[in-house]
DNA sequence: GACGAAACAGACAAGTCTGTCTATTTTCAC
DNA sequence: GTGAAAATAGACAGACTTGTCTGTTTCGTC
C-alpha cells in the first residue's frame, strides 16, 4: 500500500465515520488528502471501491481488536464491561455518528459489494459476542443466546445514543447485560 | 389536508421509508405522486419539511398505536410479545429498511427540525416501553431499567435484522426481553 | 357564464455530483 | 543525467439536484 493511498484512505475514514458515506464527496477527500483527482482515481476504480475499502480496514482493526480483548486473561464479565466502557468513551466524542458499517447500510443499494462485506462485518460481531457469552456461561444453547443479547443491547446502545445525544443508552445496556450475565 | 397534499406525503412517505430521504429527489416524488412541481412546492416549503412532516405524522401514529396497545386488557408480557411479534411480521417484507426515524437521522444535520422530531419521537418511545415495564414489574426502579432494556434490544433488533436480513435478531430480542421480564 | 383558486406542464437557474482527460511537474532508480 | 512512473492542477463532460417561474387549463362557486 503506497502512502498517498494510504493517506487517502485515512481522510475518506475519518470523514465517512463523521458525516456518513453519500454525504462527503471525492472533490472534498482529495482536497482534504492534499491529492490530485487524477491520483484518487488511479488508486481507487470508484467512490463506492473506496467505501469498500474503508469499511474492510475498519472490520479487521475491529475483528483484531475483538480476539485481542478475548484473549486478555481476565474474566468474561470483565471483558463485557471493557466493551461497553469503551463504547461508552467513544461515544461521548463530539463526532460520535453511530455504528460506521450500519450507517452506511442506509445509503447503498441492498445487494452490492458494500452491503457484502457489512453483512460479513455483523456476522463476526454476533460470533465474537457469542465467544465472549461462552465465558460467561457454560451452557452453548445459553451462551448462544446471551451473545445474541449482548450483540443486540450493543447495537442498539450505539443507536440510541447518537439519536438522543446521550450516554444513558449505554449505561441501560450495560446494566441489562450484566443481569443477563449474572441470572442463571 | 387537501387531497393533493395528503397523496404527497403518502407517496413520498413510501419512498423515504424504502430508500431513505436522501436517496429519493422531489422530481421521483412529484412523478409517482402525479401532481406537477409547482403544486408541490406550494403544498410544501421544502424537500426538508416534507421531510419533517412525515416523520411528524409517522411518530403520531406510532404513538397512538402505542396508547392503543397499553389500554388493552391482556397482561404486560402479552404486549410486549406483540410489540416483538409485529416488528417480526413488519421486518419480514421485502422492502423493509430498518427504523425510519434512525435512518433519517444518519443522513441530516445534527441541528435542524427534521432532528428535533427524530430526539422528541425516541423519547417518546423509551416513556412507551417504560410504561410497558410498569405492567411487568412493580418496582419503578426496576420497571425503569426494564423498559430501557426492552428500548435497546428492539431497537438493536430492527437495526441488525435490516443489516443481516435475516429475523432471528426479533426473536433473540424477545427471548432476552422475556428473561429479563421474569427474572427477579 | 364569469371569477378565482388550484393544478397543470415544463423550461430554466444555479448548483451539485462522479469520473475522464490533458498537459505539466516532481521523484527516484539506474 | 536520463527515462519511466507517479503526482500535480484543473478543465471538462454529462448527469444529477432543489427550487423558481411562466403561461395554460381545469374546476367549483356564485
Amino acid at each position: 500500500m503506497t502512502e498517498t493511498r494510504q493517506q487517502i484512505l485515512t481522510t475518506a475514514g475519518q470523514l465517512f465515520a463523521e458525516r456518513g458515506y453519500e454525504m462527503v464527496g471525492i472533490n472534498e477527500i482529495i482536497e482534504k488528502s492534499g491529492v490530485a483527482k487524477a491520483t484518487f482515481y488511479s488508486n481507487f476504480k470508484s467512490k463506492e471501491k473506496l467505501c469498500a475499502e474503508w469499511l474492510k480496514d475498519a472490520a479487521a482493526k475491529s475483528e483484531a481488536a475483538g480476539s485481542e480483548l478475548l484473549k486478555r486473561k481476565i474474566d468474561g464479565w470483565a471483558k463485557v464491561e471493557a466493551k461497553f466502557e469503551s463504547l461508552r468513551t467513544h461515544c461521548k466524542v463530539s463526532d460520535f455518528r453511530g455504528c460506521p458499517f450500519s450507517i452506511t447500510a442506509s445509503m447503498t443499494q441492498p445487494s452490492s459489494e458494500v452491503r457484502d462485506i457489512i453483512r460479513d462485518y455483523k456476522a463476526s460481531s454476533r460470533v465474537f459476542w457469542q465467544s465472549l457469552a461462552l465465558e460467561v456461561k457454560r451452557d452453548p444453547a445459553e451462551a448462544r443466546a446471551l451473545g445474541d443479547a449482548m450483540f443486540l443491547l450493543f447495537s442498539g446502545a450505539v443507536t440510541e445514543a447518537q439519536n438522543c445525544r446521550n450516554s444513558w443508552p449505554v449505561d441501560a445496556a450495560k446494566a441489562a447485560a450484566h443481569k443477563l450475565c449474572t441470572t442463571k
